[in-house]
DNA sequence: GTCTATACACTGATAGAC
DNA sequence: GTCTATCAGTGTATAGAC
């Protein structure tokens, strides 16, 4: 429950913007509690957070990537979907870490270190989906690489517009992007 | 010089991440003097270092956006521009603003307006060109949009990896993405 | 193992001398 | 207009009773 509580948390708000008395408070755990089972403090909870998100994200993104038989639709449903959960207003969780990533790139190594792993299994498991549909391992890594990039910009500015449209707007844009199967059709 | 302090800590450090204090010891300004030429603190010094970093990264695109004939190429420069920009371990400035908008989208209305709209000006320059390239008008807008989500999200990437690699292998894409100059060659 | 009281640094902001 | 001393509040973390 502590878990949970912070990583929606810390998605929110921010490693800098989310107190350990605020976790304390919105998760019912008394203070006593909370260092006894992290002994580290705030660091030790948002590395663990980090890694339950990560898992979260990995989860949607599997159920996803096998919604479909088509590539293309199956990346294309699995953008709209995130797109519709950033309409609801009230959605208390973005199942994003860019924003963790991005406040600890410069002051918290190890939490740097950890969000730099999640956005390399999520990556994987792009190329992974793209390799098995018969693309070839070097663009099938470069389109990974892309699509993760690609996702990461269109949550920061659905969530900053609070509407999902920035990411339908890319849904649409990766036929386009999934072209061609082996690198020589990268060039026109 | 306090603008160009804060708006250089906010970038790095996020909102909540940055101090007044650190932002009066950084620009040698006296407390004092800084709630005399801004009264309403904290969030107006934010409001205005975002605009000024707003203007900067404006200014930086209008004129990679001129810097070669073909569009492809002045993309794919522009992008590498910034990856090496990444690379410098010391680069104190990052031209982002996609912290300080995650930060604030859900606790500080006025600055998540003032983030919406400076990631709204950055797409109607890419628009612009793009249309003044030949491309229609709504697909230019929509490629703006995902060109936009491309560079926020490979640079968060890319400063979490510290390196610009990440950059290097989106702006190899453009091509890909640049390809049909109307929305007929959008599907294939 | 669980909890509360508390330490102590630091936050944004202000009052009032100059 | 410029500066310093200081405020009340909050931050993380810990000590020690139970």
């Amino acid at each position: 429950m502590i878990l949970e509580t912070a990583s929606r948390l810390f998605q929110r708000q921010g490693y800098n913007g989310t107190g350990i008395n605020q976790i304390i408070e919105e998760s019912g755990t008394p203070k006593g509690s909370l260092y006894y089972h992290f002994p580290n403090g705030k660091e030790e909870i948002a590395i663990e957070a980090i890694k339950l998100v990560k898992e979260k994200i990995l989860e949607h993104t599997k159920h996803d990537m096998l919604a479909a038989d088509d590539v293309i639709d199956a990346f294309q449903q699995h953008i709209n979907n995130i797109a519709d959960f950033y309409d609801t207003e009230d959605c208390t969780e973005w199942l994003k870490i860019g924003l963790l990533a991005s406040e600890t790139a410069s002051t918290h190594e190890t939490l740097r270190l950890t969000c730099e792993t999640a956005f390399k299994e999520g990556q994987m498991l792009y190329a992974d989906t793209l390799i098995k549909h018969g693309y070839e391992t070097p663009l099938a890594q470069e389109l990974a690489i892309t699509i993760n990039s690609l996702l990461e910009g269109a949550t920061t500015i659905s969530l900053t517009r609070k509407s999902g449209d920035t990411l339908r707007v890319i849904a649409k844009q990766i036929p386009t992007l999934l072209r061609g199967k082996n690198s020589g059709g990268n060039r026109e």
